[in-house]
DNA sequence: GCAAGGTC
């Protein structure tokens, strides 16, 4: 018997019919799916993995955090056991059956790498294999390339697995032992230890140095003048055709030279087209979900779900060009019956030619990503739903035509002042009508000709500030982070979810929080290797030359080693340094204002006996106020005071979204505000989801701490000679995430 | 309780 091992589920049942001699037996061995079937007169059994079935690990006896020396991992025995135990013993038991062997895993570094890992598992079961294994290379899944594949068997790759390796080792070298220095250097342990790695730490960087960037920003103010005309219809309002002045007297002097009447002096009028766009690969498709709300996590496990269910096609692909091979019409002819889109794709079918896009990138690994099957609205959850119709008005709006708008600019005179106005409107809207979300609304302008008088009813100076760089969106960093080499398409909504999850950031556009910016600030300063995007670039060129055999693993991974060693000597000789850094960031998150009584921070602790967190203040004992907190999510400071009781603010976070409070219970906004939540919670209950929200909303309910004079003493502690540093910038951070409920 | 990379 043959046995061929691919990566995964989907593509080993492929590869069976694509191969097979007649009939495929479906097998099955502890939940994990095989294919039996003649191919070449031989019985074969193919089987597919899940990605990588085993997990670098240290030894056992260097788990103990705080007993173990960090800088011991450096040169630690690293462990591969077996993570995928139900497909290691399927394996195991399919190839002691087995005369030989084929190795079909993804055409990848970590393709070849996966396929190794396949080999030992294979191999333990029966050594004798060893001399009889083959590797099978195609680049798309499709009938042709498998059997051309199949038919041209090479060699297994060692020097390509080894540089696979040689990546996993050293991020796992470098992660667990920074990792572990800087949980170590600042006590942070258990489940609020501080990660580093090669693609989360730049990224957070880039976070971090953005906000600071926004902090040091200094507003210029500028100057625009702005008119209301009227010409009999509904007024309208144009600029000064300067723009933005610089100076106020200029601006001022513009604005009084303007008359009562304003006469049209030019009318240009300038026809656009908007290509369609192109199919969309994995960063495309995530970035697009992104501003529809669903955060690239979020999304990709929606897309996730929704192929294996065969509503659409694998979603991590670099590609944006259809393959020849891909049957469009027959793609039209399954969204013939999807709700909303199903003329659309009728009408494309009527049509005698199909022209799709296509996109920059052009791989063969899979297709872009498109729809595969079709499901109605009912059988879906309101996400699911979203992302599906994404993925089919995506792959409509790549056969259709262009759109196309006239843009018209009205340009005026008053008084020897130049105004201006323009508008778009879509003349033609080709694809933007199947997809709607780049749309843009029309701009109507008001008709008139060149010489036409309208009357100036009104002119105002607006006052203006330049405004400081933005925050990165979620869908903006994904890019930002594929233009640096930072991640893969299958790890970055991964990397970006982590740096949520750990609290280095919040909210959409990501906010970094002071503890974020500072292990940012103390890795960029003490271990500046791990801090930059270089690492990658650097650590890609070498696992290049190991696959062409210029070096081996083992040259990398110990040059790595020697390289860490250097950077955590430094790194320990800074550790007091490090260490008061992260503490100024940990501190002014949990620092949330001043108490109202004795003008000392008002600070989140926790009860030493239940745990349980509030508000106290920094002068106890000799100041007790207090204040309570809701117990679920995190607590972040917005620097804001209420406006009716003045006591801080806080954002929320983790409810069904984030929402801003005043910490007093008394206050009467407060009270307001329970109050029409209560009540919003009462109307929900009707619904379908009222289970859910009720029981979000009741979580978030602030409790009083009961046992007052308990304040635990460790958070005491931390507080000691905190000053705080979180009063200036807040201002700006509070005023992005205002959704209060 | 470490990373990043696959896939579910």
């Amino acid at each position: 018997m043959r046995l061929i091992i691919s990566e995964k589920a989907n593509a080993a049942k492929k590869i069976a019919q694509f191969l097979a001699e007649g009939k495929v037996k479906e097998g099955k061995h502890r939940a994990v799916p095989h294919h039996t079937f003649d191919w070449k007169g031989e019985e074969t059994v193919s089987i597919g993995l899940k990605g990588h079935i085993l997990n670098p690990e240290y030894p056992e006896e260097y788990s103990n955090w705080q007993k173990v020396e960090p800088s011991e991992l450096i040169d630690a025995e690293i462990l591969k056991p077996v993570s995928e135990k139900g497909v290691a013993a399927a394996i195991k038991s399919l190839a002691k059956k087995a005369d030989s062997v084929i190795v079909a895993t993804d055409y990848d570094r970590e393709g070849e790498l996966i396929g190794v890992e396949a080999l030992s598992i294979v191999f333990e079961a029966k050594p004798e294999l060893a001399d009889s294994v083959k590797r099978s290379r195609f680049s798309a899944l499709t009938k042709g390339e498998v059997t051309r594949a199949f038919d041209e068997l090479v060699e297994v790759s060692h020097d390509l697995a080894d540089a696979g390796e040689a990546r996993q080792d050293i991020d796992l070298i470098w992660g667990a032992t920074l990792t572990r220095w800087v949980s170590r250097a600042t006590k942070r342990y258990g489940s609020a230890f501080l990660s580093v790695g090669r693609v989360q730490s730049p990224t957070l960087v880039l976070i971090a140095e953005r906000e600071l960037e926004r902090r040091a920003f200094k507003p210029e103010p500028y100057w625009e003048i702005e008119a209301t005309l009227k010409n009999g219809g509904d007024p309208f309002k144009v600029a000064h055709r300067h723009g933005r002045f610089k100076d106020e007297g200029e601006a001022q002097a513009a604005l009084s030279n303007l008359k009562e009447t304003a006469r049209v002096v030019e009318v240009r009028q300038k026809a656009a087209t908007r290509p369609a766009p192109a199919p969309f690969n994995t960063t495309s498709f995530l970035t697009a979900a992104a501003s529809l709300g669903i955060g690239p996590s979020r999304a990709a496990r929606i897309a996730e779900d929704l192929y294996t269910d065969g509503y659409i096609s694998y979603p991590r692909t670099d590609n944006t060009v259809y393959p020849a091979s891909l049957d469009l019409r027959e793609v039209l002819t399954v969204l013939k019956g999807v709700e909303e889109v199903g003329e659309t794709a009728g009408a494309l079918l009527a049509k005698g030619e199909l022209k799709p896009t296509r996109g920059k990138k052009e791989t063969t690994d899979h297709p872009p990503i498109y729809p595969t099957g079709y499901v109605s609205k009912a059988a879906l959850r309101d996400d699911q739903w979203k992302i599906y119709q994404l993925v089919v008005r995506r792959f409509l709006a790549t056969l259709s035509e262009p759109s196309k708008s006239l843009r018209t600019t009205l340009n005026f005179d008053s008084g020897g002042e130049g105004l201006t106005t323009g508008g778009t409107v879509i003349t033609e809207e080709g694809w933007l009508g199947v997809y709607p979300y780049s749309r843009r609304a029309d701009e109507e302008i008001p008709n008139l000709g060149e010489g036409d008088v309208v009357n100036v009813v009104e002119k105002e100076l607006l006052a203006k500030e330049t405004q400081p760089p933005g925050r990165y969106g979620q869908g903006r960093l994904l890019n930002v982070m594929e233009d640096l080499g930072l991640g893969t398409k299958a790890t970055r909504p991964n990397i970006i979810q982590n740096l949520y999850d750990r609290g280095y950031v919040h909210s959409d556009p990501i906010i970094p929080t002071e503890k974020g910016i500072s292990v940012a600030q103390g890795l960029k300063e003490f271990a500046a290797e791990i801090a930059s995007h270089e690492m990658t670039a650097k650590l890609e060129r070498s696992m290049d030359d190991i696959s062409e055999g210029k070096t081996d693993k083992r040259a990398v991974v110990d040059e790595s080693r020697d390289l860490l060693r250097e950077v955590y000597k430094h790194l320990d000789s800074a550790e007091e340094q490090f260490s008061d850094i992260v503490w100024r960031g940990i501190r002014s998150d949990e620092t949330l204002g001043k108490c109202p009584e004795s003008g000392h921070n008002l600070i989140v602790r926790r009860n030493r006996r239940s745990r349980k967190r509030f508000v106290g203040c920094e002068g106890y004992p000799d100041c007790t106020v207090t204040y309570p907190l809701p117990q679920k999510g995190s607590i972040i400071p917005t620097g804001t005071t209420c406006e009716e009781c003045g006591s801080p603010e806080i954002k929320v976070l983790g409810g069904r979204r984030p929402w801003i409070t005043c910490i007093d219970m008394d206050c009467p906004k407060k009270q307001e505000q329970m109050k029409a939540a209560e009540e919003a919670r009462k109307a929900r209950e009707g619904e379908e989801a009222a289970k859910d929200a009720g029981k979000a909303n009741a979580e978030n309910e602030a409790e009083r701490p009961s046992e007052v004079s308990e304040v635990a003493s460790d958070a005491a502690k931390s507080s000691n000679g905190n000053s705080g540093n979180g009063e200036e910038p807040r201002e700006k951070l509070a005023s992005s995430g205002t959704r209060a409920s």
